[in-house]
DNA sequence: TAAGTGTACTAATGAGGATAGTACACTTAT
DNA sequence: ATAAGTGTACTATCCTCATTAGTACACTTA
């Protein structure tokens, strides 16, 4: 299920913290869903247990998953909240990256373009992505 | 001149090469401009001139300086265009990006203010950064 | 009771960035 | 011609940190 690239120079905890956000984000980890355990999933990725178990607790720290010793690990019920205030924190680097494409002579149009196709594939997904409070 | 964080986990040549590229986008670099040499700036930095010779390499393989042995390491006179170029080919990337913040619940309108920001910014600016091909 | 869970350690390994030092060919100013 | 300064190349070493290996403990569930 997880795409992990042991040769990429990214660690492979840091890649597999940003895996489970992506697979929460569409949907595909759902809320209070159990996860593989820090064995199993080692197995799987063929990676030492100690490496998914940092991500697990990097996840943890973030509120995105909580840990319940001799159960398991579960997606937290605010999980996509969690991602997206940690977003909205980062929208400062975000402005500041368009602005280094605005210098380098990008056109604005070009920019806006790629935030309509980003907000288009958003809403041709069919995926369980529900905006937060909306009716079911 | 280079503001360079030796305890992040970030590499020092690379943020050595982002920062020459930081100030050729905001004009403060100009074309067939002569760079520091690699002992200077690396007495300066109070970095290995090794680590130096390594950005510089890096840059003049991206286009971005020209090293003439013996003389000296210039700012290549397309060095701007080839930022714009790069950052060009990173749009997916970019895109994908903006995909994430979508699915994470950020509303298009805060986006899209990111965006008028960053470009309003630019036009406010009174850098030499002109559009490659406006009449000086 | 047994298997499975998260968690916490310590020790060892390995890759890659950074340093130290030297050397060579070239250009420029004196 | 000389000296100083330039980019470039090379080897050896150090050090940080991600990763591995192995063990152990407390807990939950079938």
């Amino acid at each position: 299920m997880f795409h992990i690239d042991v040769m990429s120079r990214r660690p492979v905890y840091e890649q597999l913290v940003d895996e489970v956000e992506h697979y929460i984000l569409r949907g595909v980890l759902l809320p209070d869903q159990q996860m593989q355990s820090v064995r199993s999933l080692s197995m799987e990725l063929a990676v030492n247990p100690n490496t998914v178990q940092k991500a697990y607790s990097e996840l943890d720290r973030r509120g995105i998953v909580y840990a319940v010793p001799g159960r398991g690990c579960f997606i937290s019920s605010s999980a996509r909240e969690r991602i997206g205030e940690r977003m909205r924190q980062g929208l400062g680097n975000f402005t500041e990256q368009v602005y280094e494409l605005a210098l380098a002579g990008i056109e604005k149009e070009t920019v806006i373009s790629c935030v309509e196709d980003a907000f288009s594939r958003k809403g041709e997904s069919n995926d369980t992505g529900r905006g937060l409070d909306e009716k079911i």
